[in-house]
DNA sequence: CTGAAAGCGCTAACAA
DNA sequence: TTGTTAGCGCTTTCAG
C-alpha cells in the first residue's frame, strides 16, 4: 500500500469547508466557535485521524517545546532510573515529556546529547555531568531563559542549580557505623575515575571517619573499578592482603553488587559492610546489607521541582540543594571485627 | 538579566553577510562552499552560540523527526530501563533520540503520551501495551509509514511487529526444574492484573509442566499482587495454607523481590524458589536464586533492529520476534520437596 | 463568530 | 560558489 500523506490543519478545513484558522480555533480551544462548526470539525479530525503536527506548532508559537531533556550516564542504572521516574512524576501535569539519553560518563557523548536537546529547545535541561565536560557553552541559553540543572555532581563552567545527595556526611556516617562495630581496618571500593565528584566525597567521608576516630589513613585499602565485576576483583584484591580489611565500605550501587557478590563467593560472611546507596533485596541477603540510602526518587523531584520555578520566572541566585541521605542499619555492619 | 532571543540562521547570515541558506550549506554540509565563507560563518556560529532549531528544520523537510517513542509501564523497573538502554544502544548511530514515558499500565496515560508522540512525527513507536488499551488509533499512522511496535506483550487493534520473551516456554522450564527435584505443591506468584499476556503466558507454561507431571492444578496455589509488599503478603499467605506449597514461582522480578523478601523475613529456606526474570544480587543470596533469565538488552536491541528495518522500507508482513529465555540454576530451586 | 494574510526558522528548487 | 523565492504546518494579527 503506498503510504498517504498524513492529514494537515488544513485538508480537515477543506473537508469541513472552513478556514485553517478556525479548524485551529476549535483544537485549541482559542477564541469563540459556534456549536455546530465545533462539531463539524471534531467529527472531520476523528475522520481523518488527524494529529496536530506539535513542531509545526511550537516553531509558529516561538516558546520552548514541552520536553525536558535528561542526560544521565547510564539509563539502565536503578539509581539514574529513579531519578528519571522521580523528574517524570513532577512534570507530567505541567505537560512534559521526558526525552533521555545516556552519555555512558563520555564528554563528547554527553555534549552530543545536550546539543540534540538544545536544538530541539527543551523546556528544562538537566545533566549528570561527566568528569572533564565543560558546561560555560550553556551560558547563553541559561541568559535566553533555559532552565539549566545539574543532578548528582556540580557540573563545571556554569553557576546553575544543583541536587546532590548528602554524600560526606552518608558515608561519613556509614565509615562511623562501622567503626563503632570494632573496626579500625576499613576497606573503601570506589568507582572510577577518581575525580568523579561523588567519589571524591565519599572517600573523603571516609577519611574524615576514620580521623575523627584516630585510625590511620592506609591508602592500600582503597581499590577502584569501573563496574560489578571489576568491584568483585577489587574486593578479591583486599580480601588478600597481608593484613585485610575486617570492613568494606562500597562507593556506589554497582559497587555494592561486586563487594557482596564476592563476599558470598568467597563465603566470607564474617567481613562487615556498609554500602552507599541502596540495592534490592539488601534485606534478603545474610547478613542483611546496611546502607547509607540516598533517595533517588526525591532527588529527581527537587530537581524538576526546582527547574519548574526557573521557568515559571524564578531569577533567585544559583542554589544547591542536597537530599539527606540515611543509613540504615540491617547488619552486615556489625560483623564482629575480629578475624577467627 | 533580559532574556535575549536565541540567534536564528538569519542572524548567523547577517552577522557574516550572507544569505541565510549559504549558513544552511555549511552547517549540513549541503551543496559547496569556499573554504572561507566556511570559516566565517563557523566563527559566527560559535560568537552567537547559534543552535539550528530542529523542530524548523524538521517542519522544512517534511519526514519524521529523530525521535523514537518508547511508552512503558515504568521507568523505574530495571527491566524495562534494561530495555530502553537496548534500544538506545541500536538507534544511538542513527541519530535517533528517546522520548520516552510511563503509562503505569494505565490505558488512558498510555494514549496520551502515543497521541503525544504521534503529534511530535517520531520516526518510530514503540510500546509495551497495557491491558484494555485498543491500538487501532494507529493503523493511519502504520499505513503513513510510521513503524509501530510492541514490546513485552502483543497489542490489540492493530497487526503489527511485537517482541516478547519466550514467557510460556520459560515458564515450564522453571517448574519443571521444581519438579524434578520432587517438588508436587507448587504456589504461583504472578503479577496483576491477572489478564496481563506475561502473567497468562506463565501461568500457562506453570500449568503446562504440572499436567505433564500429572500433578492436578491447584487454584490456592494461584496469589497475585502488584507490587513486591503485595508479593510479600502473597508468599505469606500461601505458606500460611493448611497444605503449604513446598516451593514458589515468582512471575517476574518484581513478585520475586517480594517472595524473596518474605522467606528471608520469616526464615523459611527450605522453600524452594524459581523466579521469572533475574535480578541484582540472585548469585549472593542464600540459596542462591535460579532465575528464568529474560534479556532485556536483547529485547531491546531486537525491537529497534525491527523497527529501523521497516523504516528503511521493510514492507513485510508483522512478524512477533521471541527473545529466548534461559533457566539459570543456582540453588533456590534444589531446596528439598520434603518439609522437616 | 469567521477568514485572509503574514510569518515562525528553516530548506528545496531554481537561478545567477 | 552563492542568492532568491517559496513554502513546510501552524498560529498571530487584523479585518470582516
Amino acid at each position: 500500500m503506498a503510504a498517504s500523506r498524513r492529514p494537515t490543519l488544513a485538508d480537515v478545513a477543506r473537508e469541513v469547508g472552513v478556514s485553517a484558522k478556525t479548524v485551529s480555533r476549535v483544537l485549541n480551544e482559542d477564541g469563540p466557535a459556534s456549536a455546530r462548526t465545533r462539531e463539524q470539525v471534531l467529527a472531520a479530525v476523528a475522520k481523518l485521524g488527524f494529529q496536530p503536527n506539535l513542531m509545526a506548532r511550537n516553531i509558529r508559537v516561538g516558546g520552548p517545546d514541552t520536553t525536558i531533556g535528561l542526560v544521565v550516564p547510564d539509563l539502565a542504572n536503578p539509581f539514574f532510573a529513579a531519578v528519571a521516574r522521580g523528574i517524570e512524576d513532577t512534570v507530567r501535569n505541567r505537560g512534559l515529556t521526558l526525552l533521555m539519553g545516556s552519555s555512558a560518563d563520555d564528554p563528547e557523548r554527553e555534549h552530543a546529547l545536550t546539543a540534540q536537546f538544545l536544538a530541539r529547545r527543551v523546556s528544562i535541561l538537566i545533566v549528570v555531568p561527566s568528569v572533564g565536560a565543560d558546561h560555560s557553552g550553556l551560558k547563553p541559553h541559561r541568559t535566553a531563559g533555559l532552565p539549566v540543572l545539574f543532578l548528582d555532581r556540580p557540573g563545571v563552567g556554569l553557576a546553575t542549580d544543583s541536587i546532590v545527595s548528602s554524600n560526606r556526611a552518608g558515608a561519613h556516617e556509614g565509615v562511623a557505623h562501622l567503626i563503632a562495630h570494632g573496626h579500625r581496618r576499613i576497606g573503601f571500593v570506589g568507582d572510577l575515575p577518581v575525580k568523579l565528584y561523588t567519589r571524591r566525597e565519599r572517600l573523603a567521608g571516609y577519611r574524615a571517619a576514620l580521623k575523627e576516630a584516630d585510625i590511620p589513613y592506609d591508602r592500600s585499602l582503597v581499590a577502584s573499578a569501573h563496574d560489578q565485576q571489576g568491584a568483585e576483583a577489587a574486593t578479591s584484591h583486599l580480601l588478600g592482603l597481608a593484613d585485610p580489611p575486617t570492613a568494606l565500605f562500597a562507593g556506589n550501587n554497582i559497587m555494592a553488587l561486586g563487594v557482596v557478590a564476592e563476599l558470598a563467593r568467597s563465603k566470607r560472611k564474617h567481613v562487615a559492610v556498609v554500602a552507599f546507596d541502596d540495592v534490592s533485596l539488601a534485606e534478603a541477603l545474610e547478613p542483611a546489607l546496611t546502607v547509607v540510602a540516598q533517595d533517588p526518587a526525591e532527588v529527581g523531584r527537587k530537581a524538576a521541582a526546582t527547574s519548574l520555578a526557573r521557568l515559571d520566572g524564578d531569577r533567585s541566585r544559583a542554589r544547591t540543594i542536597t537530599v539527606p541521605t540515611r543509613l540504615i542499619v540491617r547488619g552486615s555492619g556489625e560483623q564482629p571485627a575480629a578475624t577467627p
